[in-house]
DNA sequence: GCCTTTGTGTCACATAAGTGTCATAGAGAT
DNA sequence: ATCTCTATGACACTTATGTGACACAAAGGC
């Protein structure tokens, strides 16, 4: 499945050159040049890439990148933002907001697309769509499908989502709090208890009565999905 | 278990853009404006790694890294120095004396994460994740695991972070007193024979009845990880 | 809009796992 | 033999995790 951007730029001309060059490199574009609208996109489907103009119409772009960044489905997906030469304060302050890149202008198309991808992959691969498949589970990110032996499970939405964070990071220990970050979100206050049950409802979901254990737990450091018991 | 950072930096859009991007990285995140803080802060509780803006309160942030290089505890923290553009070369070359590395703003949060990273790599390797060998066992910082010849081994928190302080630094003798404070924490008081029985329960979780000792009691000294007996 | 169904976050309590200390036995050194 | 230091088994205690229940919120059908 290929990737898709949001491209969040008022300069039309800009805004055309960036959508031809991601569209060329097989990504699914969508565009706007104003900010209300970038979240509302966002809202709708999220994408797996945010490009943002620092200087946009209605509400700037380090606001968007805040509310991105609050809201938990979106506090993830990696932001680039994009400052005209002079704004080093600005650059500085868009940073501080959570992006995770900057690009200062003007700037050659194959930087940016060069360093979106190095965002791309570096953030979770379920954002590009990728198939996930730990043991003889089988999750699709997009269709929010999960199926265990080709039998296809029931999770409700908290345990898909956690889910999908094990087994983008299997093999490796989760603290409960990390846990809390990446499956309520950031700002959340969530009691680490919590953590317990839902593991335990998730447990529930996908262990089958013959199976393996999938899901470990590490005494005073966490939860992980491991195959050897 | 989570490495810690200790971030000193007056700027506090700055710092919490850098703490919340430390804390999804996994990191434990500690942070103050005032370098006598951080003074303190360091003595309370080693740090794995400290990030040290040049330009800070009560005391520079050169001061800071003085101080903390003649102290025998954090004398070999990594510390990655924060300048701001245009601040003159030779003070840049003066931060090097006693940084490991250093950072001139405005920069990319994932630059800053992954020049971080490698810094623990080479201080703490266990914390950045790599695996750590000794003889047939294995272990494995991130999943929490040990594996003798392949066999998965079961050790309780502490049996695991005691080992894991020994496969840190092999073929060398611990004192009790050394290992109390790697493992439990440098504040903790501890009946030194305590570490007798941990030793115990150590090497019984891994010795197999076959297999060569690979705990050795240093008489009068301490413990070490040896192969040859 | 109303009502059922589904999912959520917390509790209180049960269970399990791990911890630190001690007394005593054993091993080494001189 | 005697003195010192270490190994071991037992045990009381602390801490961490599993579980079932429940009140409430959100979503979906009619």
């Amino acid at each position: 499945m290929q990737p898709s951007v949001l491209i969040v730029e008022d300069d039309t001309a800009l805004s055309e050159l960036l959508q031809w060059h991601f569209n060329s490199e097989g990504y699914d574009v969508r565009a706007t040049a104003d900010g209300e609208d970038a979240l509302i996109m966002v809202r709708e489907e999220l994408p797996d890439l945010i490009v943002l103009d620092w200087m946009i119409e209605s509400l700037s772009g380090v606001e968007v990148c805040r509310q991105l960044r609050k809201a938990r489905e979106s506090a993830r997906v990696p932001i680039m933002m994009l400052t005209a030469r002079g704004e080093e304060e600005d650059k500085i302050r868009g940073l501080k907001t959570g992006a995770d890149d900057y690009l200062t202008k003007p700037f050659s198309p194959r930087e940016l697309l060069a360093r979106a991808e190095a965002l791309l992959r570096r953030s979770r691969p379920a954002l590009a769509g990728e198939m996930l498949a730990f043991a003889d589970l089988e999750l699709d990110p997009a269709a929010h499908r999960v199926k265990r032996g080709g039998e296809v499970l029931h999770l409700g939405p908290t345990e898909f989502r956690l889910l999908r964070h094990f087994m983008e990071k299997p093999r490796r220990v989760h603290s409960r709090q990390q846990l809390i970050d990446a499956v309520w979100g950031m700002d959340k206050e969530i009691d680490e208890r919590t953590v317990d049950v839902h593991i335990r409802r998730l447990r529930q979901a996908i262990e089958r009565p013959g199976g393996t254990e999938l899901i470990r737990t590490v005494r005073s450091a966490g939860y992980s999905m491991d195959d050897a018991a």
